[in-house]
DNA sequence: ACTGTAGGCCAACGCCTGTTGACATGCCAA
DNA sequence: TTGGCATGTCAACAGGCGTTGGCCTACAGT
């Protein structure tokens, strides 16, 4: 049962050279001249156009029905570059899964209007990013995508709320409860359609959610 | 691109009999005699048995990955088995994703014992029937599978806080506001194992969660 | 005892998938 | 000018998929 390991070897060999060759793979990671004199290699705009295929298939089909040659296709090139420039689909994956959440500081806010201002940043987030709904798919049915998510939650939300918990110790915690409540708002209304979810105004969500995280922040454990 | 309708005609064409002589399609619905004098079909083990492996697939890979052959295997009979009794791959989904959420009367609960009563429920009933955890992980993937929720929500969940709630118009969003906490936790504890969600204990979460739906539930609009 | 039919298996179909290797092209340095 | 190498295309591979139709077996009604 060869789809009993998904994609779980995504990071040892993600970024394979099929020849010693690509030493200007990082170009790709949002670093235009990191080496010591690296030449702009021509093909950084066809791995640009791949990785945005990408992150738009992955998001609207999830893992499994996103295949390389549609990806291909929507890139404009051949399936066999995607290979060349990503190694194999779980390379590319983990390229393209690579989500900035831009957690808002929260430590020169009043601290009653923290949750405020995470539900308002983290709504408009992701009604301007289809990729975070791409990611809450892909999270639910593949490892590769799970692992992505805890990713961020570790090195993106947790630091955020450490930094304003007054026990930090409990700042895990706090933070997974504050994730529980946004991702499952968020997958009421941008993944499942959930028709009274999908009616409430962003307004509406903030007043009914804002409380809720604020108590999770800051309110002493019950 | 034949992949954009999923599994849209799942419903129409669902229980479809290849030849015309499918008459005890239902016994396999749980209803083992409805019928004015259906003789005892010797297949009923067979179609159960396909049904409960193709739950355990579905709950364990999501729907692209669970595989008729698979499901035939280990419900140990030949793929084409299924065929003859559920159709297609579609139909096998959707008479195998038949979910009871049993949703507990609020009814003749003190107000505000609602909110822990619920959040105790759906944490008991996520733990004890992996089939749950399936369907969230097959309705952020899949189409069906999200009207599958959608329905369940609508007719298992809306009602019974319709029963409660003040002001009924309200009963709808207010549900789905419950829903979206309720599905978030589920989500970070069972899907995605975010680490802290998992180290919750069920304690824990109640008295966590119980005050947000209990809010959700009865506090009048922000 | 005979026959119709439901239950079941087998082998194959056409299609699509990820992936590979051979081959063309054009840039850049020597 | 000539070589080497990055870029890219093409065609094919092996395998898995959902699905189909034919064939065998055994039970039930007459």
């Amino acid at each position: 049962m060869p789809h009993d390991r998904p994609l779980t070897t995504a990071e040892p060999d993600a970024p394979a050279e099929s020849a010693a060759s690509d030493t200007g793979a990082d170009a790709a990671a949002g670093v235009p001249s990191a080496g010591p004199a690296d030449p702009p290699r021509r093909s950084a705009a066809t791995r640009a156009a791949i990785l945005a295929a990408a992150r738009d298939r992955f998001a609207a089909d999830g893992y499994e029905r996103a295949t390389i040659r549609a990806i291909a296709r929507e890139a404009g090139i051949d399936p066999s570059m995607v290979m060349r420039y990503y190694g194999n689909k779980a390379g590319l994956f983990a390229a393209a899964s690579e989500i900035e959440v831009h957690a808002p500081d929260l430590s020169h806010v009043p601290r009653e209007e923290a949750g405020a201002r995470l539900v308002r940043h983290f709504l408009e987030r992701w009604e301007g990013d289809e990729v975070l709904t791409g990611m809450l798919r892909v999270g639910a049915t593949n490892e590769a995508g799970a692992e992505r998510m805890r990713g961020v939650f570790a090195e993106q939300i947790r630091p955020v709320l450490t930094a304003v918990c007054p026990v930090p110790e409990e700042a895990p915690k706090r933070a997974a409860l504050i994730a529980s409540q946004i991702l499952g708002m968020a997958l009421c209304r941008y993944v499942l359609h959930l028709a009274p979810a999908v009616a409430l105004s962003n307004e509406e969500v903030i007043a009914w959610l804002a409380p809720t995280i604020q108590r999770y922040l800051t309110a002493e454990q019950p």
